[in-house]
DNA sequence: TATTGTTTCGTGAACGTTTTCGTTTAATTT
DNA sequence: AAATTAAACGAAAACGTTCACGAAACAATA
């Protein structure tokens, strides 16, 4: 069976190749007709323009490019959802690789991306300096929007207003009568660990609540699930009741999903004896153990903003950067509560 | 920034475009210093192969297309991780396209994807005769794996055995004393819903415990989320506790888990009054209310096997169809017990 | 030295489109 | 009827690779 190409078609409605593209490219200048006869040919023929052959020509893909770490986490498997259903309303494909994280390999996509296989990349990056000069340099070629900002990224980004977000929660814990509020989060450098943990340390100093150093854990090991739970909240138990946080700000949803378990194996109660509260929003956090007080940007707006922002560099070569900002919204269900007396 | 090309480099070294062609593609028949130089300058002067080009020369596109309705069910977004890992690892690009279950909507991705866009599929596909057809037609043009099984469905196939799942889950309920054991599920046609009904019907007969027609739940409705479980769960309330239901086989995780949340919200306690499994056993499984009793074949295997499937296909052109049936694996939580003699 | 064989490289066709430019035909105006 | 304009189409270049073929250079053999 050989491949059927536009001068099959041409042939065949005996017209020229030029007509043929003109008939499949809905332009202006071929009549009605010839163009419905070479389209119905066409079908018969079992016709499919070739994709190569137009990148090549055209000079551009009609395709974005996703990179994300991974699809575990809901709260990117949604995103990415949200961005592939967005940039198919605006006749876009899209193209996704995952970097687990890893720099060496993010560089390795983004070269593959560059290559022509797609007119412009939607990423979560990773973070370090290396890899922000390598994504201002793919951004002189093709338009990057990301999904984190830091210093020194040249690129447009649409992100969360990750301190108005833990500001919200911190608030909302506080306004619960909580006091001794710990913080539990990755080690940085890792997606907005600062900008949580700065809006931690502020809004607590700002209501002149004093933060222990000790309510500050970071652990390495979040991200893959081997992390001890366990062990964390035995070291809560052996501390003085009168000292032990009341409430625990978690990094985002998964963490504070894993803790929830970990606390109530150990025989707390949520939220009565500790308040958890989580982060993104994830859907699954209404169908948890216990429904998970959470914070967020929606994720469907998040992915329609990056796209519509990659359209618009793509129509406007010469768009200025944008740099946008998302409200977050609070979601309060049952993992907080009024702080209990006793403590 | 006048974009550079194959030619540049060529000059700049001093040597043919056949030759740089030769040092970007490993290939034997050019002298390692020559290519050394080459490689140097390409990258000096900031050079990336154009893959359109390549993808029309060599008539293939080292891309796989991976066609899902969405990303929002965990069980989905975990498999694709893994495919895309898979990918990877032999040098292969994805292309992520949501049907959102929609037969035209698939249509049009894959008629997209058989354009030279990628030189293979592996997609959960819809369910209905029309989808088979063109699914059909698509795999004379370019391989496709597909992870459900049909009659008529002539590509090759990796797919979890159901209906053995199922068997494994019902006799679990029923060494645990279940003999009211109700069904759970979307209606058809979804997703293997015959197989699971089927075999739910077959256990239950060749064990001699006669199912009620009532046992057997479907509702339209189930993907969307808006589905009323409270209601589903307040006629359950109405039955006489001796002709209830002592345990219920859902459909997927997700229904579990939300069923699993309108049962306690209405009283009942998890296992302890009823005992409710899932399927495909979602990490998110683990964190649940009640830590999920499901049942599920690898989603890591089953992407690795999709993948050398299909490149398997891609290497050796007229490879025999292979249908690949994976066993699954029955995790036990605890939201099964031993039934109450109460009831 | 002459012959054969092996590397290494250059040349040009091919891949299947789009697009520019010019030509023909048809429609409109004078 | 002639002149002008507009619509519809054809021809060929261009896009940036790969690949088959053959030529040249060099090494190995007789």
């Amino acid at each position: 069976m050989k491949k059927v190409s536009i001068e099959d078609i041409a042939q065949a409605s005996g017209v020229s190749r030029g007509t043929v593209s003109r008939a499949f490219n809905q332009r202006s200048d071929i009549k009605a007709e010839t163009r419905d006869k070479v389209l119905d040919i066409a079908r018969k023929l079992n016709y499919i323009p070739n994709s190569s052959a137009r990148g090549l020509a055209k000079g551009c893909s009609e395709c974005v490019g996703i990179v994300v770490p991974d699809l575990l986490n809901p709260f990117l498997s949604e995103m990415v959802t949200y961005i592939e259903r967005s940039a198919r309303k605006h006749n876009l494909s899209t193209s996704l690789a995952l970097t687990d994280d890893e720099i060496t390999l993010q560089e390795r996509i983004l070269i593959s991306m560059a290559s022509g296989k797609v007119d412009g990349i939607i990423i979560t990056p990773c973070e370090s300096d290396e890899s922000i000069k390598f994504l201002n340099w793919i951004n002189t070629r093709i338009p990057i929007i990301a999904l984190k900002q830091f210093e020194g990224l040249e690129c447009d980004t649409v992100i969360c207003n990750d301190t108005l977000a833990s500001k919200l929660v911190l608030e909302h814990l506080i306004d619960l009568g909580h006091r001794r509020i710990a913080f539990l989060s990755p080690e940085a450098p890792v997606f907005s660990v600062e900008q949580r943990l700065n809006a931690y340390k502020r809004t607590l100093n700002s209501l002149e609540i004093e933060y222990e150093k000790h309510f500050i854990c970071h652990s390495k090991t979040f991200d893959k699930e081997e992390f001890d739970f366990t062990k964390l909240v035995k070291s809560l138990l052996q501390m003085p009741v009168g000292e032990r946080p009341t409430a625990i700000f978690a990094y985002d949803d998964i963490i504070a999903l894993n803790l929830i378990v970990a606390l109530e194996n150990a025989g707390f109660s949520i939220p009565r004896d500790i308040s958890v509260t989580g982060f993104d929003n994830i859907s699954m956090g209404k169908l948890s153990r216990v429904p998970l007080t959470s914070v967020a940007a929606s994720s469907t707006r998040l992915g329609e903003i990056a796209i519509d922002l990659l359209h618009n560099k793509l129509k406007n070569e010469n768009e200025k950067v944008a740099n946008i900002t998302l409200i977050p919204k609070l979601f309060i269900r049952n993992s907080t509560a009024q702080v209990s007396l006793i403590c």
